[in-house]
DNA sequence: CTAAAACCTCACGTTGACGTCAGAGGCAAG
DNA sequence: CTTGCCTCTGACGTCAACGTGAGGTTTTAG
């Protein structure tokens, strides 16, 4: 498939993928006139791109991760290097947690009509 | 206290606090020579705000929604804001622990032993 | 055959929350 | 009174993940 099809099969922007491949995230063969071509892996692969964007990962991060990933090995270096990122998205988590319930305590407080203001 | 208290108090730079004020997010009284001088009420202010950031709220939202927080009111407009946001805090929180959870898995894949390069 | 749509490679623009440096003034201690 | 730290106001720098336009080639539909 043509990088126009793989824009759209994941919802990712032609300009983006051109850029994960810059940053060595996503590799492609070409045809004879120079145009990108890709499998149906690179679906997942995209997929699981957005994932680790999502999860605050840099591209430098992920592009030291995904090898990992591909051979399904990990040094104790890389290992050590994604347990550090998970406890991130832990504290992450946690913190998101703490900023939903303030933002609901705000949601009470506010949407309940003050007992101050009201008459009769 | 000055801006450097503030600052050491709320383990937030003294250059943040400036923007914060630029972005009317926290106020100040200013001494006779125009040093800003804030109350104790301050730390607080600054956390939330900080809490807020950290869940992606950006400094117009934030500064949009501080006015209800103080008058503890909230409109139709600004309590469906609060709700939007609320609303995509918990998709994000959805989609980090998908991420972590993603992780994890690689984790586990790349830190086991891979069988089949076992020998005796 | 031709026009539209998709693709290519530069390469500069954008955005937000600050960092950082310059140059100048303010303030408690010795 | 001066040394040293704190503070002030500009104003430019940063960084990441793209957006966007230029200028040109390729593929596809009719």
């Amino acid at each position: 498939m043509r990088i126009g099809d793989l824009a759209t099969r994941t919802d990712v922007s032609v300009r983006a993928l051109r850029y994960y491949e810059e940053q060595g995230l996503l590799a492609s063969t070409r045809s004879g006139s120079g145009q990108r071509l890709y499998g149906d892996a690179a679906v997942n692969r995209v997929r699981l791109i957005q994932q680790l964007y999502a999860a605050g990962l840099s591209s430098r991060t992920i592009a030291e991760l995904l090898p990992c990933v591909d051979a399904q090995v990990s040094t104790p270096e890389s290992r050590e290097r994604l347990v550090a990122e998970r406890d991130r998205i832990n504290t992450q988590i946690a913190e998101l947690i703490l900023a939903r319930d303030r933002l609901d305590d705000i949601i009470d407080m506010t949407s309940r009509p003050n007992p101050q203001c009201d008459y009769v």
